[in-house]
DNA sequence: AAGTGGTCTAGACCACCGT
DNA sequence: CGGTGGTCTAGACCACTTC
């Protein structure tokens, strides 16, 4: 389908990621990429928009484009975050099923997922398994009147591949709360830690493009893994 | 100075600060705001960007644009934050300055700051309190090249604030990464916490406009008072 | 079918950088 | 001053939602 800017903005990534250009170059002027994928500048300018949020370029006036210097070795991106097994860039991710159930919005779940109170909702609690080490724990609902069906293959494997690519969702925006927090002893064996180690928490709502929310989720990551990398914009 | 998409994201920020639309709301219609502003569908489109990528807003296509609901008390927005002093919106930050010298480069700084061995960094360790309250404790490197003079009274009040405002640079943009970590014996005290606890921390880089960087810094935050959030759009 | 957001164009002019 | 990015316009047409 032809989305002009998106799919420049494609080809360009895939060309920094292959590392056609090096930190600190330059990347062709605004000009030069208008005649080259032969669009306008507007259009240009939005392909070029996108790979600026994602923290791969940065533009100078009256200089020219550059490729921002990244860490992005061995750290999660939360704010590109879909799913593990798309952001560590390994299909080495599986998962062990603590608890698969359906259960009715209580108070804080409605309020959470803006739902009316007993609405029903899918429940799972998974081990999450890099590389066949424990990697994190989650704990997610799903709004059942959205995602209206689920079952053990699709959350052993990876629940948003099935509802970007089986449901055709399309997911909007999330918002992220990230803290620091205690290991009950479960989870401490769960996750190989000693006693009275913390986790870096993460609580996750995430909203298809219609506004709705379907995942409320909250995973407790390995502290001694885990390192997030969030890229920052000031306009 | 007429830069007027940015003039009208802020009007409306405003707007939706002041609370004059209520979560779930609908905004008035792209094409109303452009009367309403007597601008084209483009500036006008460039202003709800701003928006959406700060989390207020969402856009559905066919439908309308919408308030965003998101929880905002008592988070730290991770990806737009520039200083704690503006990020709390109170003024009742103030630090206690432990230590401010002038260091040279090693290997590890020069590496993170992209400059020379030896180049001169002003080093500033200050514990940042809230409210009367240790709120965490900083460590940051200025390159000295970039930021040619502090002193003790900048440093006790808003480094950020003497740079953008005072020296007149434009921040471009930075890295973070969030890690959970041990605390020294020393932190414990200065924040006021039990041996063994762990803290939010995070590491910073900054870069001007231009793409130097001029500002690395680790702070380590009272994982008891602080939360993250962060605001993702999925494109 | 009407309303509303999304994409794209062609061109004008401004602002900043480096020579 | 030439090169390069930044802002803005006016208008066309497409895609999705709502009724």
């Amino acid at each position: 389908m032809g989305i002009k800017y998106k799919e420049i903005a494609d080809i360009l990534e895939e060309d920094i990621l292959k590392g056609k250009y090096i930190e600190g170059s330059k990347l062709p002027t605004i000009e030069e990429l208008m005649k080259k994928f032969d669009v306008s500048k507007n259009t240009m300018r939005s392909a070029i928009e996108l790979l600026v949020i994602k923290g791969y370029i940065y533009q100078v006036q009256g200089s020219g484009i550059f490729i921002r210097p990244t860490v992005r070795e061995g750290s999660i991106n939360i704010t590109n975050m879909r799913g593990l097994s798309k952001e560590l860039n390994t299909p080495d991710v599986r998962s062990e099923i603590l608890k698969f159930e359906v259960v009715k919005a209580n108070k804080e779940l409605a309020k959470k997922f803006r739902c009316n109170l007993d609405t029903e909702l899918y429940y799972v609690e998974r081990l999450r398994i890099v590389k066949e080490e424990p990697f994190s724990i989650e704990y997610s609902y799903f709004n059942k009147e959205i995602i209206t069906y689920l079952n053990r293959e699709i959350i052993e494997n990876s629940i948003y591949e099935y509802i970007t690519e089986g449901l055709k969702y399309n997911i909007g925006f999330a918002d992220k709360i990230i803290c620091c927090e205690k290991l009950t002893k479960k989870e401490v064996e769960l996750l190989e830690l000693k006693n009275g180690d913390m986790a870096l928490s993460v609580e996750n709502t995430v909203y298809l493009t219609n506004g709705l929310i379907f995942d409320v989720s909250k995973s407790k990551y390995n502290s001694n893994k885990t390192k997030f990398i969030s890229v920052a914009n000031y306009r």
